[in-house]
DNA sequence: CCTTGACCCTCCCCTTACTGGAAGGTCTAT
DNA sequence: ATAGACCTTCCAGTAAGGGGAGGGTCAAGG
């Protein structure tokens, strides 16, 4: 099958599914006379499932983690599971700081007018922490 | 005033300092017998106030206009507060969107035993979505 | 006067996960 | 034969800096 078909079936773009080679993940075979790659049913297994692994969040570094768990018949599921609740924490904290980014945003758009004039809580507020009405929490990321 | 020292009364790196340079945000003056930077205390001003606005999450593109609104006395104060608000709706589209992804991983790790055995739910999921016991949530960044 | 350590300079590569484009080869249909 | 849709490799760019090489400068101590 060639790259496009293949893109289409796993739900991925051509460019992806050469860089996912170019970084190791799915190495298709070559058709010998024009050196077309040629994905199997597999490798456009993996693919998808890369796919999906990506679209739950996972960094290709643990994408290919869970490829490589996915491939092994020897893994065990707790290995996964793992990777799963370290990703869930990861998510809660990334929550967590968004959420205090939009209360000190949403108290810095109530302490202003939003008129034509050029007093500014907003900029006062970012200029000098004094004039601060809220406590600014700062992004750790 | 020499870049490190401008570098800690504003809360960034040295590094940074300099990258603000070289994409136009604060350009110092250079000392005339040595080439070093030289920062006044307004360039310290500003650079403390890109500090504060990367802290509640703007991006750098953004630090640019709030700067420029900062500098200019001609400003509206809706002006400044409508890029407020644009950051409030996109981080509120993070959170939901990052609240989905917990949902779907949540969901995951709860049908998944995490024991020694290699038959695992989670890798089922990610490989075939038929047998997904709920809906898989695509990520849309 | 010399040296040492703390600064400073520029330049280049690295990160994540791709995307876009250029220049060129191949395949299929008309 | 040729047009259009594929495919190939390679290069450059994204956001926001970080790390480090290689080299110049400055202030203090011996």
């Amino acid at each position: 099958m060639n790259i496009g078909q293949a893109a289409t079936n796993s739900g991925l773009a051509t460019k992806t599914v050469r860089y996912y080679e170019e970084i190791g993940l799915v190495k298709p075979a070559r058709c010998a006379n024009n050196d077309y790659r040629d994905y199997s049913a597999v490798d456009v297994e993996h693919l998808r499932f890369l796919q999906r692994a990506r679209a739950v969040g996972f960094s290709l570094e643990v994408c290919r983690e869970l490829l490589e768990l996915y491939r092994n018949p020897e893994r065990r599921c707790s290995q996964v599971k793992t990777l799963v609740l370290d990703k869930i924490q990861q998510i809660e904290q990334q929550l967590h700081q968004l959420s205090e980014l939009k209360f000190t945003l949403t108290a810095m758009a109530e302490s202003c007018p939003g008129d034509n004039s050029s007093d500014c809580t907003i900029i006062e507020t970012l200029a000098k922490p004094a004039f601060m009405p809220f406590t600014l929490v700062e992004s750790s990321s």
